[in-house]
DNA sequence: ACACTACTTTAGAATCATTATAAATTAGAA
DNA sequence: TTCTAATTTATAATGATTCTAAAGTAGTGT
């Protein structure tokens, strides 16, 4: 319990009111060592696998979008079908695992010395976005 | 009229029967100088902008997925909204304007040196994707 | 030219992720 | 406690994509 005043302080801090279900996706996500990367149906499985407290998947939207506007959360555009999120909102890159469709994380020094040579008149580079796709070896 | 010939060879040469929406749709992607970026929503509207001769949008994506399996095409993931295609089929990276949506390309050598120094055992490394996200640098 | 079969096209239905809606609930302030 | 605005929720709506099954067409053999 007392490990929510954590969560219940930041949620508080950004103008968010911390809701049981907020808090409750706070710990699922932003409670561990590891960066995590999801999809809303991921979320949705975990947080309803236990009968007791269902979260709405509308609830899980408006929270994870919130989350993300807050910068709490990076969106991650890797394939059409689902949007993925990441718990690691520094800037990093990833590996596509084609095999298992998982995301790994890539360190900022893990990939050097991106430069990109040509220029668009009047444009500013907002991020440099790297995605290696990997599989299988054998 | 001979221009299509070409067009029928590549269909022909490819198992896949030269019918008038293929080639239709050949003519819009392939007889053009430049790389075109589109949706399956822009093509579909350039080609039925025309009343005459409608092409239903089923065949549409039936067309896409088949030109994108021979390898005529290249997906890109920048959004998870709508899927993007590129008439340029070669190694090469993106420009995204996060102001206009519009996708322009990096020709492989515009990139230059990117080493990715994490491995992951058993894995190999199927294609390195850069996405540069750029805005009005008013 | 004719007939046959497999390949294509097509309209419309089905699906799936996501967003909108509007009513019921809840948090925080008075 | 009471009030109001924020939040949650079930459900409907949307929009891109895929599926389906019927009608049309290309290419082959006759």
């Amino acid at each position: 319990m007392e490990n929510n005043c954590i969560f219940i302080e930041k949620l508080r801090s950004s103008g968010l009111r911390p809701t049981k279900q907020r808090i409750k996706i706070c710990k699922l996500l932003f409670d561990r060592k590891k960066t995590f990367h999801f999809t809303i149906n991921d979320l949705s499985k975990i947080l309803n696998k236990e009968i007791r407290q269902k979260v709405s998947l509308a609830t899980i939207y408006n929270t994870i979008h919130s989350f993300k506007k807050k910068g709490y959360l990076k969106e991650i555009s890797v394939n059409k079908d689902k949007s993925y999120f990441d718990t690691n909102t520094s800037n990093h890159h990833h590996f596509l695992d084609m095999n298992t469709n998982e995301l790994i994380d890539l360190k900022s020094e893990d990939v050097h010395n991106i430069k990109i040579k040509k220029r668009i008149p009047g444009k500013k580079i907002n991020s440099i976005e790297v995605l290696v796709k990997i599989e299988n070896s054998n």
